[in-house]
DNA sequence: AATATTAATCGTAATATTGCAATGAATTAA
DNA sequence: TTAATTCATTGCAATATTACGATTAATATT
């Protein structure tokens, strides 16, 4: 079908989910770690930088605002992005609880 | 064309987005929590805990497996799955690394 | 006003993902 | 041997994702 279930889950499972997705491409990737590393940037600066077309990824900044962890702030005729440290820190918790997950001891089980 | 370019990004953005790409659907989130919980569980038990259907959960077990996170053991007619502790620890040191960029101070740049 | 710049949106093609019924393979139980 | 159990695989339908050319909207510059 194409389409997650999401109803069979519970809201902590589907945000994770939600959260990983945003990653699950290496150019979101490489766009949040340029916002890191820049602090403040254009769109077309990012089209420089990555080597995609500008409607990819004009497309890719959208879904990562749509989550919350980027801003953009309209300056003139461009956009400046940015990292929304309050959502991401909030993201990281959710995510680092799910990766810290105790580990057992009698691990090798099979 | 639904495809990224991978050729594009360095091998960690690829990395990232690969393991990212595995928690982007919370079935396999689901699995993996009851895995650690658990600690060693077969197939059919996953079906009745998550409630999709048999080759479904089995699709997303294969998926976790082909990346390393977890492994499987045939026992008898059925199969015991359990985390694969020492891929789980590689792959959440690269997420980790990823998650906790600086946030500069002066973050509010827009 | 006319033009340039920047980025969003629309439309579309190609590919990927999700889900399951049906089937198959391997082992165990009777 | 036959039947039952467990899981993988196949095949398919529905939907999602990725990418980009063309266009549009908004502002800035001349």
């Amino acid at each position: 079908m194409g389409l997650a279930k999401t109803e069979m889950f519970t809201d902590q499972q589907n945000q994770i989910s939600v959260f990983a997705k945003a990653f699950g491409h290496p150019a979101r990737v490489a766009i949040l770690q340029h916002l890191f590393k820049i602090d403040a940037c254009f769109c077309g600066d990012l089209v420089k930088e990555i080597g995609l077309a500008q409607p990819t990824i004009s497309q890719h900044l959208k879904e990562l605002k749509y989550l919350g962890l980027i801003k953009g702030t309209v300056e003139g005729t461009s956009v400046c992005y940015c990292i929304d440290t309050e959502n991401w820190t909030e993201m990281k918790d959710i995510m680092t609880e799910f990766l810290g997950q105790d580990l057992l001891p009698k691990d090798e089980c099979c």
